[in-house]
RNA sequence: GGGCGCGUAGCUCAGUUGGUUAGAGCGCCUGCCUUACAAGCAGGAAGUCCCCCGUUCGAGUCGGGGCGUGCCCA
């Protein structure tokens, strides 16, 4: 069923709009693009319901509604998986060669790049896959090359010698953001450092390998202890250097010794510090993880081998104090899951100062809304403490650099360096072996998909896009950044909300992820319960806070959709054949056409404010409660009628109409389903309720009367329902009785009698129960059936709780404070409800 | 260290600018195979709204403090 609709919609053509029309008429959604290597998560289905959810309700109100769609080549990741592929048949990259490995990618991309597109696909989300975009496309490398010109001709993107986030386990240099802290459980190793002075200085540290390149000791310029020594030496041990003590605030005059060994080529901290006072960065580590040349004796060594001799040669020297364990923070590689090595290292950079102010404005003055709002402030802080972003990467999948170098003395630095679109005019050019940061790619997402440099009908009708839909972990790797390209070179924001969704963790409250084994596959849960029932539990559980996964959810979607069958079923079996028109006779038909534009207004605003779960629940609640357990139960004896009333049957079609329209961007299938079904001019829905419209208010209908009228109508049957259960009254017993209540006409009565079972009679013999209902009482007759004794028990029961709520409201009403100072609808109606109780505490006799 | 959340029924969560006897789904209990649906229907029980103090005629909601818990940034 689901692939049948699938099709008809795809092959219908309205998934691709023209490029027609302004972005202000039209309707546009770029998909934050998902990892060519992933496959559907959690988070994308939720994503992705979001999504189809608004493009769906934008496109049956008549807008052009473009869903951009594509994949982004995630640099590291789909490289480590196809090394991962080469090692199983025992070879690897450098064997293959670079052209080689390239072409293996592309072909793994081939192969798998598919996979999440499928997945979209089968959660009914209307993207246009007429075009499918990829960050590695021509088209986009181009837009690539151009942003990267330019900012280096505008001096924003520089080369230098920096220290990076090194992660060993793939080579390559990687971005603050993706380095993730962890605690470790490692020890503090006091060092003592001879003083030239005479004496020694203890120094603790975490790291007592990396002393080999140090090249100062630092102490806060307000420690006492060490004011004396601030400008005189020490000596560094096994190795003999002399280094400077240097006074510097950032020391933490409260940590280890109050004294800090500064190192500045390999730690962030020492690094800033040395760069500040001028000192040496010697490099004993290597970017293989190994200690380098500079290292002497250790040489060779992996790091924490290295940190083992350092330790014990300190020991034979006598320079090692006490060692005590210690948990400290170490800083992870969100890629390999190695240690971050820093390391000074030349590299591209990109200075994001200039380009942050702009996109900081816009966000303040509200041009660009964050929902929920909270996260426009995480944005600003973010924004407002950019630093410069390391965006070349050691690998070979990606963009590579349009930088080529030429000349030099064979040290980095020291070349001739070009940089453009093309390769440089004369000989001896050689091209940057580095690429980009996938980011920086995905940074152009909003305005590259849609043919930008080239300014493309596309862009002229969808660019800026209405909305970005995303998790809050991706608010700096991709929306900070697109609104700093799209206003740098578009000269536009790339989109006017940025929507943040729940995190869904896990039922037990832990993260969702496959290494933890916490992981539940949309793909199983759509293949359990249907696509619909996923999107509707999905969408029912997200909420401005994380949630956790809750299968009941989907659970009552599934249930939504097979009482949308059901109810369907009968009304297809019994209606007339007749134009689905609001044709209002009796009372329940002005309620149920009343509460449906209720159930359309709210609907229509909630969708409007990303309020996707009361959307969802909302519906659930006005088509279970309202339409299956009363209007269909209301209506039943006039549909059962011969021939099947013709108003009846309009208005049910109209009703039934209207809910599946309203219902559709959350449940497309079974929607889309039962329209097809729906009897139309050739008897069945040949157009698509996809492509048709969305419901809309319409004001003539509402009618709080009615409401009313039906409201208490309910109430009545359900307290009689709840009276006889409670008095043990057979379910088949109908009960005799006395209506003593205002507003109930003919037509009410009537369902009164048949819903509830009992039969009202004008008879004035003396009751035997009695029962508060809207507007005055039921008088119980007896009858068959009927226990007065249980009726009493009961009556003495109602009459303690109504003294007790007597006087709770008599208080309330006679604190003159509350009558003086509370407005004076609220007292009104606090005297309303102590006339009601008293009302009923009276008929009770 | 700085910031942002969360704590309401057994579970997962709603709860508008403070104002009926605080809600839903699931679970639980009772009854019903009522001709759309037993994957259903009818009804029910169940809450010290984390704790303390304050503001107010009135606090789940606002303010302060505390406890517990999760995340982000440095």
């Amino acid at each position: 069923m689901e692939t049948r609709q699938f099709d008809r919609w795809q092959d219908s053509g309205i998934f691709h709009p023209e490029d027609d029309g302004t972005p202000t008429e039209n309707y546009s959604i770029v998909i934050p693009p998902p990892n060519v290597t992933g496959a559907l998560h959690m988070g994308h289905a939720l994503n992705g319901s979001i999504q189809d959810c608004l493009i769906r309700m934008r496109r049956m109100q008549g807008r052009r509604a473009k869903w951009v769609l594509g994949t982004d080549h995630a640099g590291i990741a789909t490289q480590a998986q196809v090394e991962k592929l080469l090692a199983t048949e025992g070879t690897d990259r450098h064997a293959l060669g670079r052209d080689a490995f390239e072409q293996r990618v592309w072909q793994w991309r081939e192969q798998y790049g598919a996979t999440i597109i499928d997945q979209f696909k089968r959660l009914g989300a209307s993207c246009d896959y007429g075009e499918e975009h990829f960050t590695m496309d021509e088209q986009y490398a181009r837009a690539v090359v151009k942003v990267f010109v330019a900012l280096y001709e505008k001096g924003l993107i520089y080369r230098d010698n920096y220290m990076v986030n090194w992660d060993p386990g793939i080579g390559s240099a990687i971005s603050d953001l993706e380095v993730e802290d962890k605690e470790v459980e490692g020890a503090l190793y006091d060092i003592k450092y001879p003083l030239e002075a005479g004496g020694e200085l203890t120094i603790a540290t975490t790291r007592p390998e990396t002393m080999l390149a140090d090249t100062a000791i630092a102490v806060n310029p307000g420690d006492e202890r060490y004011t004396k020594l601030v400008g005189t030496f020490a000596i560094l041990p096994i190795v003999g250097r002399r280094l400077p003590i240097i006074a510097d605030n950032h020391v933490d005059p409260e940590f280890g010794t109050g004294a800090l060994k500064i190192t500045p080529g390999h730690d962030p901290n020492d690094f800033e510090i040395g760069r500040k006072h001028g000192l040496e960065e010697l490099t004993v580590i290597g970017f293989d993880g190994r200690m380098t040349a500079d290292a002497g004796e250790f040489a060779g060594m992996k790091v924490l081998d290295a940190r083992e001799a350092v330790v014990e040669r300190l020991r034979t020297e006598g320079a090692l104090g006490e060692v005590t364990p210690h948990t400290h923070v170490v800083p992870h590689s969100h890629r390999s899951g190695e240690r971050i090595e820093p390391l000074v290292s030349l590299q591209w950079f990109c200075d994001m100062k200039q380009l942050a102010q702009p996109a900081i404005d816009v966000v303040e003055n509200g041009k660009v809304r964050f929902v929920p709002e909270r996260w426009g402030r995480v944005y600003l802080n973010w924004m407002n403490e950019i630093r410069p972003w390391c965006v070349s990467r050691q690998l070979w999948w990606g963009h590579r650099l349009p930088v080529w170098y030429r000349g030099g003395d064979g040290t980095p630095g020291s070349e001739e360096v070009f940089v453009g679109e093309a390769a440089p005019e004369g000989e001896g050019w050689t091209r940057d072996e580095d690429v980009l940061d996938t980011w920086f790619s995905s940074a152009l997402w909003p305005f590259a998909t849609m043919g930008w440099p080239d300014q493309t009908p596309q862009l002229k009708a969808y660019y800026p896009t209405n909305v970005l839909s995303t998790a809050r972990d991706i608010i700096f790797l991709w929306v900070a950044r697109m609104i700093m390209m799209g206003l740098e070179f578009v000269g536009e924001i790339p989109f006017d909300d940025v929507y943040i969704h729940s995190v869904i963790q896990a039922p037990d409250g832990r993260r969702m992820s496959k290494s933890l084994g916490t992981g539940i596959d949309p793909i199983e849960q759509i293949d359990e319960y249907g696509a619909d029932a996923t999107r509707f539990g999905l969408l029912a559980m997200s909420s401005a806070q994380d949630v956790r996964y809750s299968v009941e959810k989907v659970k009552q979607g599934s249930d939504l959709a097979n009482k949308l069958w059901n109810a369907s079923r009968l009304i297809l079996l019994k209606v007339a054949d007749v134009p689905a028109a609001p044709t209002p006779r009796t009372a329940e038909d002005r309620w149920v056409l009343s509460r449906l534009q209720r159930a359309i207004a709210e609907t229509t605003e909630r969708i409007d404010a990303y309020d996707f779960s009361h959307a969802a629940l909302g519906l659930y609640e006005f088509f279970y409660n309202e339409v299956c357990d009363w209007y269909l139960e209301l209506v039943k004896p006039r549909l059962y009628e011969e021939g099947a009333n013709q108003d009846v049957s309009a208005n049910l079609l109209f009703v039934l109409e209207q809910t599946l329209a309203l219902l559709h961007p959350l449940m497309p299938y079974v929607t889309e389903e039962i329209w097809s079904l729906l009897p139309g001019d050739a008897g069945a829905r040949a157009d698509l309720l996809a492509a048709s419209a969305f419901p809309t208010v319409d004001k003539s209908l509402v009618d709080s009367d009615a409401e009313n009228d039906v409201n208490r109508l309910i109430e009545a049957i359900t307290s009689l329902r709840r009276y006889r259960d409670e008095l043990g009254v057979a379910p088949k017993v109908t009960l005799r009785g006395r209506l003593v209540a205002e507003g109930y006409d003919d037509g009410l009565i009537e369902q009164l009698q048949r819903l509830a079972r009992v039969e009202l009679v004008a008879d004035d013999a003396a009751s035997v129960g009695s029962l508060a209902i809207p507007g005055g009482a039921l008088e119980m007759l007896p009858s068959d059936g009927f226990d007065p004794a249980a009726a009493d028990a009961k009556k003495a029961v109602r009459a303690d709780e109504l003294r007790e709520e007597i006087a709770r409201v008599e208080k309330k009403l006679a604190n003159e404070q509350f009558v003086a100072k509370a407005p004076e609808a609220v007292v009104q109606s606090e005297r309303d409800k102590l006339a009601r109780f008293r009302d009923e505490l009276e008929s009770l006799g």
